[in-house]
DNA sequence: TTGCGTTTTTGATATCGGTCAAGGTCTGGG
DNA sequence: CCCAGACCTTGACCGATATCAAAAACGCAA
């Protein structure tokens, strides 16, 4: 099999349009790569690998302050593209939250392919468009949303998130699933402390709205609650 | 003359790579429109008329929660792209802060265009990743910034953001110039309330940071405690 | 199982920024 | 010029969230 094999059939969702010959073509300027939950991918300024795209797990963009405040700027899950083509460098980093496989493109072989195949140039504005309204919508939660609303709005997501990757056959949000993010992770998503975090899951157990049968593990008892507290 | 005439100009820097009956073509689908300050463009969830180029003029984005909580997602300058191409609506409102001229294009004309000349999906593609990492940063400001960081970033970003526009042929930075927001606006920027800035603004007034000449004027005294508040 | 390090929870306190209220300033129209 | 309304500033107070600290729960390896 040519390289990064898996790559071309996760790609399809990118790619349609492609004819098997550009698949094909695609196929082989990417390499796989296995990323370990917690471990780098691409660090901030570094330019020497930039675009990828995610095959399986989920990895976090962040941007930090010099004093160590991080701030999660974006979320990557299955079939999502990462990094920065065409010459600028990304301003984020990028770290795997579980153990990750993704689809590794040299920047210069993929500006190369995008320029010469322009539905796929199609597909990703589509992308990134859709990612900047979503990014967008973040910035509200960030700047006007006060705690309790902010970890209603982020359980809502990880619901409607969490419902496509699990591949179990069920449509629509998951009301059971596995977070892939620590206290810590949701905290530096929310623009929380770690400790207020931890304090409103408290809160939403005792009133019922969710269970936590674990750390990771949450079951959402009550979506209309959470709904009305996302606001 | 065909309509837009002034469009054509100023997209030269957007639509470089397009031959001159292209530029044509575009020119015919586009139409001018004035919009005064204060006025809006594109109301939630309207999609008749979906993508403008600002040619002249500053427009905020915003995005607001049923109880009124209003916060500015992103702000567009002469030569920026406003809305959505390819199908989706915008989630956000544009409301021109200065009298502003765009050119106007109907969403189905300008998807066939931009399907049409490869070179204009480039284009827009690099600037939309353009503005997702400016999004980004804002979200570092958003989520982790306090009160004094935020306006210190706020006002070196304008005296960035407005040299470019002022073509008086100074390059770099400018030292002095006039606010297209409101207090209130900068509060829904910068998720603040009005109160908190007027305070903020007061403060680096005091400490010999800015001289404020009247409402909208800044001048950035010294730029590099600015730059040290900002972090 | 035990033990240790990490993560999370809980509690006490402090503080930044929000809220409420009042007064001041700018601006445009009569 | 004067007035009215919008916008901005200032002050007093309060509360949500951060900070600091310690205990508890978890997870992994010996």
């Amino acid at each position: 099999m040519t390289p990064c094999d898996t790559c071309v059939v996760r790609n399809r969702a990118i790619c349609s349009g492609l004819d098997d010959a550009e698949l094909v073509a695609l196929n082989n300027i990417g390499r796989r790569r296995n990323v370990t939950a917690g471990e780098p991918l691409i660090w901030e300024d570094d330019d020497s690998l930039l675009v990828a795209n995610v095959i399986e797990g989920v990895l976090k963009l962040t941007t930090s302050t010099e004093d160590g405040r991080e701030q999660i700027v974006g979320v990557a899950y299955p079939s999502d593209f990462i990094g920065r083509p065409f010459g600028q460098t990304s301003s984020a980093s990028v770290v795997a939250l579980t153990d990750a496989r993704v689809c590794v493109f040299s920047r210069n072989d993929f500006d190369r392919f995008a320029r010469e195949h322009p539905e796929l140039e199609h597909k990703l504005l589509e992308r990134t468009l859709a990612e900047l309204d979503r990014t967008r919508s973040w910035m509200m939660l960030l700047g006007r949303k006060n705690a309790s609303e902010k970890i209603a709005t982020f359980l809502l997501e990880m619901s409607d998130r969490l419902a496509d990757s699990s591949c179990t056959g069920a449509i629509g949000p998951a009301k059971r699933f596995s977070l892939p993010f620590s206290r810590q992770q949701v905290a530096d998503l929310l623009g929380l402390t770690i400790e207020t975090v931890s304090r409103q899951f408290t809160k939403l157990k005792n009133d019922g709205v969710v269970e936590l049968p674990s750390r990771r593990e949450v079951e959402i008892v009550n979506r209309g609650a959470l709904l009305a507290l996302a606001g």
